[in-house]
DNA sequence: TCTTAAACATGATAAAAATCATGTTTTTGA
DNA sequence: TCAAAAACATGATTTTTATCATGTTTAAGA
C-alpha cells in the first residue's frame, strides 16, 4: 500500500498530471480532497451523470467503459496508479460519457470540481500538462479507431494483449499479465464477440504465443505476438 | 471570402478557440501569423513529418487522415473554417501522426510553434478552450470508436451522411450536401470498403433516402436517415 | 460446502462485409 | 476536344465474423 496519506508525499505525485503544480496548489488540493477505498466491481461514476470533480489513483486498476447502443460495453481506456479520470466530461461541461469501474480494489482520492478548474486557471504547469495527456488520449483513441476500421480481428486481439502488457505489466514472474480481465472484458476492448475473443485466445495457445490458466494469462513468445498484432508504428 | 487580413477582425475568431484570447496575445499572434491559400487537393502536413506551428482555417475545408498500416486512408476529422489544426502533435511533442489535405481552395492562417506554446502559457483563457477543445475531440473519437466496434456498415454511413451534414452544412437549396467528397472519402470517414459505401449510398437512393448526381449528394429524409443510423445519444 | 449462476469453450450455422471481376461514367490534362 | 485515367456501379464469390447451440468448468453466495 503506497502512502498517500497526503498530496505533498504521495507516491504518484510526480508519475501523474500533478507532477509540474505548484506546491501552492498541491497543498490546496491536499486539504479539499477525499481518499477512499473502491472495492472490485465497484462503480466510481455512471455514464449519463454529472461530473463533480476528478478521480486519482493512488493504487489500483481502472477500466472506463461507453455503453454502446444496444447495451453492449466498450471500454475504452485502462487506468492504473497515478492516472486521472472524469476530466473529460468535466472539462467538455457534459455529463459522463462513459463509466468507471474498479477492476480490483483501488484507493483513490477525489477532487472537487471547483477547486480542480481554479487550479487549472492559475497554473499553466499543470494545465500544460493536462492539454498533453488530453493530446496523448486524443492520439491512442485516433490509432485505435484507424485499426478497428481497418484490421481484422486476429491482429487487434494481439495488439490488446500487448496494450494491456503496457498498462499493467508482468507479475513478478515476468510473463503473466498484471491484471484480471474476463474474456468478455477483453472482447469488448478488442472490439468483438465473446466467442471470437476465446476463440482467438485458444489459437494463440495452440500457437504457443501465449498461456492460459483461467482468468491469467502469460505472454510466452511476445515478438511472435507483436508480429502477429502486425504493427508498424 | 472573409476578411482575414488581421487576427483581431477575423470573422472566424469568436468561432474558434481563440475566442477568449486575450487582446495584447491576439495582436502579437497577429504580428506572426502567416497567411497561405492552398489549393484543392494540396497536403498542408503530412503524417511523420515535425510541426512548426498551428494551422488556423479561414475559410474551406480540410480532411485529418491517418494512413492505415496496409496505406489504406483512414480519415478521422473534418474541419471547417474556424477550426484551428496541427495542434495534437505539438502538444503530445510528436511528429504529425495525420495528415492534412485541403478538400478545396481553403484560406490558412499559420502561427508559430513558440508563439502559440507561449500564448498558451501566459492566456489561462486560450489554454482552458484548449482544453474543452481537446475534450470535445477526444469525445468524439471514443464515440466514434464504439460505433467502428458495434454499429454496422448500413449504421455507421447514415450516420456519416448525418455527421458531413453537421460539420459542413448544406448548399443554398436546403439539401445538397456542401463538400464534394469522393466515394472512397465516404468509405474511408465510414471506415469500410469503397464498394460498400457506394451499394448502400445506391441502397439509400432506392429507400428514397438520398439523391445522388455524381459527387453531389441530397439528403431528402433526414429523420429517416436519422433512424436508420440508429443513434440513441 | 453445496447449489446455482456465471464464465469458458467449441462446433455448426448464418450473416455481414470484403474482394474480385467487369462494364460504365465522369474527370482530367495534354 | 479528345484520349486516358480515375471514379463509379453492380454482380458474383469468398472471407470474415457474429450468432446460435450445447456442454464443461469455474466462481460465488446461501
Amino acid at each position: 500500500m503506497n502512502d498517500h496519506s497526503t498530496c505533498q508525499s504521495c507516491s504518484q505525485r510526480f508519475n501523474s498530471v500533478f507532477c509540474k503544480a505548484k506546491e501552492e496548489y498541491v497543498n490546496q488540493i491536499n486539504e479539499q480532497k477525499i481518499c477512499n477505498v473502491y472495492k472490485r466491481g465497484q462503480i466510481l461514476f455512471n455514464e449519463g451523470s454529472y461530473p463533480f470533480g476528478v478521480y486519482c489513483i493512488n493504487d489500483g486498476k481502472v477500466k472506463l467503459s461507453h455503453q454502446g447502443d444496444d447495451g453492449k460495453e466498450q471500454i475504452i481506456r485502462l487506468l492504473k496508479a497515478g492516472d486521472v479520470l472524469g476530466y473529460r466530461a468535466l472539462l467538455s461541461g457534459d455529463r459522463y460519457s462513459a463509466s468507471a469501474v474498479a477492476l480490483e480494489d483501488t484507493q483513490i482520492c477525489f477532487i472537487p470540481k471547483d477547486l480542480f478548474v481554479s487550479v487549472l486557471k492559475l497554473d499553466p504547469g499543470l494545465a500544460f500538462e493536462m492539454m498533453k495527456l488530453l493530446s496523448d488520449e486524443l492520439h491512442r483513441a485516433e490509432i485505435k479507431l484507424t485499426h478497428l476500421a481497418q484490421k481484422p480481428i486476429r491482429e487487434r486481439l494481439a495488439e490488446t494483449l500487448l496494450f494491456i502488457k503496457e498498462t499493467y505489466g508482468f507479475e513478478e514472474d515476468g510473463i503473466t499479465l498484471n491484471v484480471r480481465l474476463s474474456r468478455e472484458e477483453i472482447a469488448n476492448l478488442v472490439g468483438t464477440a465473446t466467442e471470437s475473443a476465446i476463440r482467438l485466445l485458444s489459437e494463440f495457445k495452440k500457437d504457443g504465443m501465449v498461456e492460459l490458466d483461467g482468468k491469467k494469462i502469460k505472454i510466452m513468445k511476445q515478438k511472435e505476438l507483436i508480429r502477429a498484432a502486425n504493427l508498424q508504428d
